[in-house]
DNA sequence: TTAAAATACTACTTAATGGTAGTATTTGCA
DNA sequence: TGCAAATACTACCATTAAGTAGTATTTTAA
């Protein structure tokens, strides 16, 4: 399983800002905690206060803070607003007009571990994975 | 979940040798089955006999066929042929350097996802793909 | 021994992802 | 009002993965 690095970011960042618990976070806060680049970090942000996962606001005292309780955040909100779900969820060979009816060879033996992977992004927020006693991030 | 292309292709057509059970196949039988290009899958075919799943024969009446019994081949050795499955196995966050006893706050919530993927790949051989009764392919 | 039919090799092109630079805009306070 | 400190936007650059073209090599049967 791989994420995309816009996935991987992303998800650090929000992590990391459930844990932190602030008011307000600016982008230079996070580019120094995270090993995420100035100008990448901040077209996250963008992204992610587009679909309404953060507020952000400019100007002096300006920063990024959630939008909605972190307990309302799921992982597979995160995926979806940078990039989305859909490439992680086909056929294990690539091909895009099957179904569950006509299945190949190659079906059954992936199905059952996909459902596991997508209930895992689905049902696990944001404040599940900040409460956990962790050292890293 | 999403695997290359390469390794799309390469299950594709090493599930498709093992259901035939044809003695030799010829790169211009395969690609008028299965959807990939002439020179990417010869290219693939190449890599694939490198690691000995596969031998080939050049000249007239060559082609490839298995050469062991596809009872003894895993999906995963296919994309470690191809590709390698690390990439596949490494932190959902990117990282490259924690162990499982300095957990973070994403890992506990992955940890067990990433066993049943891993379980699946290395332990469904192609003779077994082979054996199920299915239509595509 | 030569021609046909197959795979192997090398080098290039294209597309997608990841990353950077520079400028514009917004905001609030001295 | 004007400056400082923040985010937003636009446009470009770099790297990697995917795909293609053309040539070389191998094999064997006529
Ligand atoms: S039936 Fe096979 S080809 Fe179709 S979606 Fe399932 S795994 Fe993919
Ligand atoms: S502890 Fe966290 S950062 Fe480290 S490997 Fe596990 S998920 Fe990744």
């Amino acid at each position: 399983m791989k994420l995309s690095k816009t996935s991987e970011y992303a998800i650090r960042i929000l992590s990391y800002m459930a844990k932190e618990n602030n008011e307000l976070f600016s982008a230079k806060q996070l580019i120094e905690k995270l090993g995420v680049s100035d100008k990448y970090l901040r077209k996250l942000m963008t992204l992610l206060s587009k679909v309404q996962l953060i507020n952000s606001k400019q100007g002096r005292y300006g920063g990024y803070c959630f939008s909605k309780n972190t307990k309302d955040i799921y992982i597979s909100d995160i995926i979806n607003a940078v990039e989305g779900m859909d490439k992680y969820l086909g056929c294990i060979l690539g091909f895009d007009d099957c179904s569950d009816e006509n299945p190949c060879s190659m079906h059954e033996v992936w199905v059952e571990t996909r459902e596991k992977l997508l209930k895992t992004f689905s049902e696990t927020s944001l404040y599940e994975i900040s409460q956990k006693n962790s050292l890293k991030i």
